[in-house]
DNA sequence: TATGAATGAGGATTCATTCAT
DNA sequence: TATGAATGAATCCTCATTCAT
């Protein structure tokens, strides 16, 4: 039905609620809540303001719809990354870093640092919200103990607890970065990158590898 | 006479800018940015509200130098906690466990999470303030890295890089804790605290201790 | 649809454009531009405040539509009187003063005080202001121009500069005017007005008649 | 303190007066009275705010004496061209030329644009302002009348009315000039000078000459 | 008198939301 | 459903004025 739609009015009303739902997306990123007016949204999402006020109420359930879908979103790829630890080849050590590095350009890609931004702001005002996030992050390192206890399954590494190893080796991962990189505009330097994954690793096998 | 004071009114202009100050803390942090009103903050601070004005000028002021405050304040703590560490005493992971322990409750405390809000959620309008919280951290971070060297240095610990060693450790502190403890209003479980605390000794140590 | 208008709402929007000018013609015209309140205005067209705002921005360019359709109404009656001359019987002097109280009495209308007084006052800070005073009265002027000029044609008055002689008329009329008349709330004598324009004549005709 | 200043206080006092009124001369002619902030007064005074107040009182006071000022000095350099008219000279229209533009130039001066503006802008609020300009023009075409009957006594000229010659002297002169010029801040071009005081000599001799 | 600080009343403007078409 | 117009509530900020020193 989202897909298919070849005749010429049923979809107008799903493609305008997809086109209201990426502007808001844009801007609620841009601006945060507070800032981001009804207008703009309708603005850019190319309809009137009436318009999005019918298919979503009020603000605070566009916006609610919008930190949904980018949730959703940095979920995925955030697991799509933690997959490739599925197989992780010969050389561990180079694997860890490989990932570890993706993850930490999930974790500082723009629409992160938008939703990060966004949920932080009005964690007070609005109930339920880090809830959302708290999920996210909690399946993202749900999947990586998953993989972790795998390999210490198979006795590539050596872990009690997958859980916690894995909720560390994320710690380790984002915990050092600097607050400009996580919430604020600048670029991420590659060099960062590496350093902190590189040392992430060391750390990790430290504890957890033979 | 502007400093002897001990008759009734010259210190009353500063006594108002501490009064405003801390009530725009106060609201500041109840409310975010955006949702803070002037004259909350006034009523609070017991002035009128042109009063605040022609002390900081305009709302952004208020908000920075509330901010700024807030930040002076948190470092303190933390140094303070760090200080600790000054005197490891005969059992080093007892040590490690207890000071990592009262660093969490610094982090999750309501000030500091009100203040990681503010922040995070204006960083993209006012430029400059992320800048603020790496200072905080940073130093912090910094001072860990002093004690750290030192136990280095006495063979208690076994560390290259003091740095890297501090920015995980307080990655190992930080890190696993859940949105709701760092941003949300949810009461940090004790339980919480010492389970991470301790999970965080055991991972350094295995990387940096005997 | 949109100049029929038997059905009730087609022309709700025009309707209220002319509500909100004839308020806020009458405001600034009692109060001055910042005595006015916008509230005042909306009131007294029967709006809400934020509908002048939809229709016309801000305050300013409210006051300067206002005070371009208090000009055009001004030129017009202006002309109007100019007309007159067009058909001048066979007492040119008598037409003369008859046309010159009437123009004295166009300029010294309430409305016309009122525009004199918001154009003067504010014409620091309204660039532009003046040129459009200037366009209303040189516009009535080389109307006034044009009927000399045909009089001299015909011969009824000997005149070689119908501009020069038609800005020293309207000078005549207005010049001997009292500020309290020009500029004041006190009502214009007629005797004043017959006086005046009787000694124009007198004096015009004697640069000008035969 | 400031000018002569040997004895070190008494003078102070006036000194101040006159300062204060000297910035609000220029405040009030610049921005027009409800622009002007007492600051600025007070600020281009040199003085605190509150010292203004326990001068004059309140705003209204203090631009009533700015007015009063004004037109003081107005009146006296508009009498003292028309002095002029006491010895015309063997070639009385060229005098009447160079009094005319002279009278003009005072007319058109910017201390007299910006009082006129005042005065028109503020007609409404402050009763009792129009008398004053009406009196100053008042007295200056009285002066003029004084001359003008001077000139009819010897023969000179041919007048019965010379209130109403002067008036219409004045008219003649006044009247023409376009707005921007009486109003705005445009400068007076010489040769817009020239014209119209010539154009007001050639019709008033045709009416009062011989 | 001179002043720095404090204030209360007021005003322009904005924005989420609703109606009538 | 889609829209343009209308609105009422809310908020930041300003400024004339007054006190205490």
């Amino acid at each position: 039905m989202t897909t298919a739609g070849n005749t010429a009015r049923p979809r107008g009303r799903i493609d305008k609620q997809q086109a209201i739902l990426a502007a808001a997306f844009a801007v609620f990123a841009r601006s945060g809540y507070a800032q981001t007016r009804m207008d703009q949204i309708a603005a850019e999402a190319g309809v009137a303001k009436a318009t999005v006020y019918s298919h979503f109420g009020d603000k605070e359930q566009v916006f609610r719809h919008a930190v949904q879908a980018l949730s959703d979103a940095a979920l995925e790829s955030n697991l799509a990354v933690v997959e490739q630890l599925a197989d992780p080849g010969a050389d561990l050590g180079a694997t860890l870093r490989s990932v570890g590095a993706e993850l930490i350009r999930c974790y500082c890609s723009p629409e992160s640092r938008a939703l990060r931004r966004l949920v932080c702001a009005e964690a007070a005002q609005f109930p339920g919200l880090t809830e959302t996030m708290d999920e996210v992050s909690g399946r993202v390192v749900r999947a990586l103990a998953d993989r972790l206890a795998r390999l210490a399954l198979t006795g590539t590494l050596r872990i009690d607890d997958p859980d916690l190893a894995a909720a560390q080796w994320a710690a380790l991962l984002t915990g050092p970065l600097r607050a400009r990189y996580k919430f604020g505009a600048e670029p991420l330097p590659d060099a960062e990158v590496q350093a902190v994954s590189a040392g992430a690793v060391t750390t990790f096998l430290a504890a957890f590898g033979h």
